[in-house]
DNA sequence: TTGAAAGCGCTAACAG
DNA sequence: CTGTTAGCGCTTTCAA
């Protein structure tokens, strides 16, 4: 069936130890050698037989991905980076997709064992800790995406940082009584986005109010749906109409945001002239929706935690590296503002390096 | 590090053989030596090393799939089906993204050779010819999903049924000026819905005028995207305003439908009162935008797919099984009738078979 | 039913 | 610089 190096070793008539050097680039072959034994490869077109190969160097050279599933922008703008990066490199990426607790624990264990793979993309979900001591003692590469744990590599965006300059542009704009929609409190990113809201307040002076946010965690996605967006902004209108109505308000994320600003057609309110919404997250849709929002640039995200993957395994004692992204501000046209970006996105702590071919 | 059968079979004391039959659930181990064997591979929590396996029988276990990248709701739910049952039997899935046609034939490549994979599916795009031939001999099975092959398995849906469906759907609602907004008629997609209008428009009597279909391609996607539709509704709207305006509109895919409707929006114009809308696809957007459209049963799709693999494997020589899905309507708010399903959804040409463990 | 032994195709250490 | 050899961990004959 295949053609193996042995074929090539006596095609070339030289062993196949020299057919082994050639193929890897292993500099101690005369140039003569290289040429004449890749030259028989490409003949016959050998394709090394990747099993054998992982068998026998202890390289898997593929990672995998372990996703909550995707019916979400924010995965698959960020997939989409990973997989860019990892072709570049020729690596490949196993999926497993991800519906409950129970799942993750499988595919982790999956990816532990049995040599699969050289390192595992973990996103969005707290990392089991009964598996913390795991993967510490099997030096198994790890980077946990949009989600932090102090022993492993990780990667996020500053959902603080980012609700805060939300808030603070709302703020400029001279509203004072900004309310928010926000999902489940018990997600990360709600609590760190309601946290910075907080914070810009208080730097302004502006009196924080729980009756003016509105939290609608029912549904997929702990409350991160259309759904519970509209919801939320029925609830905000109903609330606040007449006296001390919101003039603006600031979304924990984009998908919500939608919902919301559809509740804000139906109630026939007008945006921004009578409520001024910003988002969170930057999703396609949100630039057809014209929605101020808060990018988080997941693309770039993707890239680099394949890159921080790599570095881990060059370096596999090194101290966990916490990267973060600054997320920025994208003004279009539901805040009531100029369009334009504010901030821009910048992320620390990590190396990019060069490509290792 | 890992620990192997010879630790299993030391400990158990047997030969590396016998735990090897256990391990496999071979026949003619007998059931205490089982027992014993199987216990203390748990007891060691033994992980079989997959490569070590692959190569030794020659086995993946993985299959390979190849899709034009996937900013897109179709793939990502497919590809949640896809997931889901190779989840089920413990198959590995590696992601090929593709942007170019020399991407897709890299990685055509890639899975061909070097035992990587066990079977293959190319998603949406059209198989290039230069590997109809290295397929068929290499015998790895493979199916294209979305797109027809006559040489291999393909999956498909009725689009022409399906657009039939949509346009009979308005007409028996009264509407006998109809317009169609369609994608690039470089697509087979694009061209089979336009066919499936026409033909319904015949069927009833209406005269087909090619005044009355508006190609937007450009963009991403062939012209499947929102502003494609964004633009080709403004477009027609600006045709058709005064006399003989259309009063009911078939869309060929629901993003473009979603940009369609933002442009009636902001026309003043009222759907469905002045215009009745209807779509294709029923992306998780369709829901929210109340759209009227025509259902492909994505993530089935995506399960069927998986199994017409492993039948094929199964049955390396039997002849190219071509399965069609038949879309549904799904009757919302944007055509004006009562909301409902009206055709149920049914495949042919397989079977399902019995997961095989 | 079971143990021993021969590969699967490749990498890497070891002699030349 | 190059050929030979010993595994990598598992499956699968082949005898026993």
């Amino acid at each position: 069936m295949g053609i193996t190096i042995y074929d090539l070793a006596r095609e070339a008539g030289v062993g196949i130890g020299t057919v082994s050097r050639c193929l890897n680039n292993h500099p101690s072959v005369s140039a003569k050698t290289r040429e004449k034994v890749l030259a028989v490869a490409k003949r016959l077109s050998y394709q090394p037989h990747a099993h054998a190969q992982r068998l026998a160097s202890k390289k898997s050279n593929t990672f995998s991905t372990i996703i909550p599933f995707f019916t979400n922008y924010f995965f698959i703008e960020v997939l989409q980076g990973v997989q860019d990066r990892a072709s570049e490199l020729g690596i490949d990426l196993i999926l497993y997709g991800v519906n409950n607790t129970a799942q993750a624990e499988y595919y982790l264990r999956r990816s532990l064992h049995g040599g699969r793979v050289d390192g595992v993309m973990f996103f969005s979900m707290k990392f089991p800790e009964s598996y913390v001591a795991k993967f510490e003692q099997m030096k198994l590469p790890l980077v946990i995406v949009d989600a932090y744990h102090e022993k492993f590599d990780s990667l996020l965006v500053k959902n603080l940082e980012g609700a805060k300059q939300a808030t603070r542009h709302l703020i400029s704009l001279g509203h004072r009584n900004i309310g928010m929609i926000n999902a489940s409190l018990e997600t990360t990113p709600a609590r760190e986005r309601l946290e910075g809201y907080k914070l810009a307040l208080a730097e302004a002076g502006i009196p924080f109010d729980m009756e003016k946010v509105v939290i609608t965690s029912n549904g997929k996605q702990d409350g991160f749906n259309r759904e519970a967006g509209y919801e939320s902004m029925k609830e905000m209108l109903r609330r606040g109409f007449g006296r001390n109505r919101a003039t603006a308000v600031f979304i924990a994320s984009d998908v919500q945001a939608i919902g919301a600003l559809e509740a804000a057609r139906e109630f026939g309110v007008r945006v921004p002239e009578d409520i001024a919404v910003v988002g969170f997250d930057d999703i396609e849709l949100a630039k057809h929706a014209q929605l101020t929002t808060v990018r988080q640039p997941m693309y770039e995200m993707g890239t680099l935690a394949l890159q921080m993957l790599i570095n881990r395994m060059k370096n596999p004692c090194a101290a966990p590296n916490h990267s973060t992204f600054l997320p920025e501000l994208v003004i279009r046209k539901t805040c009531g503002a100029q369009p334009g970006v504010v901030s821009s996105s910048l992320h620390s702590g990590i190396e990019l390096g060069e490509p290792s071919s």
